[in-house]
DNA sequence: CACAGCTCCTGGCAGC
DNA sequence: TGCTGCCAGGAGCTGT
């Protein structure tokens, strides 16, 4: 799965070669013009001819290309998406979306299993990437995570999910990030205290940075531009590592859903939440019982 | 507004 | 062996 780990990775491989290529044609296949967001798929390969790709930015899982004449070309990889750069010719990629033939006889191929990608042409990147939230890497500190966390009474997993909070991070680096901080995946988001926002806040560009020095994390399917996989799964801490023994204090990893996602912790490393008050009849509102009508 | 739950999509895999 | 049905999950959408 791209987060921002992956998504930095193929931005970084793609940027000199795609810096002033230009794109001579683009093929659409046919059960996937879905994925093509705006405009529809036959005016986007109409307007993507000719064009010129000045440079490409990442914000958040998104990577933005932008066109010399103006505009940006935007893709999401969704789940299962790699852009490969490939030559005229070579081997065919199973699951290739869409076909962006650039000159010099080099291909960027969208390939996408379960099309959960997308991709946009745009004249303001705004239109798709102006909700997100600040990139993680970019001065995050406990104080910014406690405003951001404020009013969320979520599970601090699933704010750190929300993209419209923070961008960049999925199901692998929430957990990664929650184990380095010591923080419990369950617990509201905004019940943690100074302490626990300080430690989160390093945590985060440390999972990061981390997993970018071993190029991503390749599960199943995620490839870099050249169609290499990363290696970070080989240094993941919890993530899929259910049962296995946690690397601090050698108790079995757990695994629970959180906003429908499966979320790996340590049990002992991971504190967790308060529980709650039960829903039966507490101490306190039989002291001040409902008023019955 | 915040949140939970549903939807999309497909290959892999458990279970029968 | 081969079928059925469940699972994985990013993000957009709906309902509460």
């Amino acid at each position: 799965m791209p987060e921002l780990p992956e998504v930095e990775t193929i931005r970084r491989d793609l940027a000199p070669a795609l810096h002033g290529a230009r794109i001579e044609s683009v093929r659409v296949a046919p059960d996937a013009e879905r994925m093509v967001r705006t405009p529809p798929a036959g005016a986007f390969a109409a307007a993507l001819r000719g064009q010129r790709i000045d440079g490409i930015e990442r914000r958040g899982k998104y990577l933005v290309l932008r066109l010399e004449r103006g505009g940006a070309l935007i893709v999401h990889l969704g789940m299962t998406g790699a852009l490969l750069l490939r030559r005229v010719g070579d081997p065919p990629d199973p699951y290739t979306r869409v076909v962006f033939a650039l000159d010099g006889g080099r291909e960027l191929r969208f390939s996408d299993l379960r099309k959960f990608g997308n991709l946009w042409l745009v004249e303001d990147p705004a239109e798709v990437v102006g909700k997100l939230g600040p990139e993680p890497l970019e001065g995050l500190t406990g104080e910014r995570l406690r405003a951001m966390f404020r009013r969320r009474s979520a599970p601090v997993k699933a704010v750190l999910l929300d993209q419209e909070a923070l961008a960049g991070i999925g199901n692998i680096y929430a957990d990664e990030s929650l184990f380095r901080a010591g923080i419990h995946p369950l617990r509201p988001a905004n019940s943690l205290r100074r302490a626990d926002l300080e430690r989160l806040a390093r945590a985060i560009p440390e999972t990061l940075k981390e997993a970018m020095g071993h190029r991503g994390s390749s599960y199943r399917d995620y490839r870099d531009a050249e169609g290499r996989e990363g290696s970070h799964q080989f240094y993941v801490r919890v993530f899929r590592r259910t049962g296995a023994p946690c690397f601090v204090c050698g108790t079995p990893i757990a695994r629970i859903k959180v906003a429908g996602r499966g979320t790996h912790f340590c049990p002992t490393c991971q504190r967790p939440p308060r529980r709650r008050a039960s829903r039966g009849r507490s101490a306190l509102s039989s002291r001040h019982p409902a008023v019955v009508p």
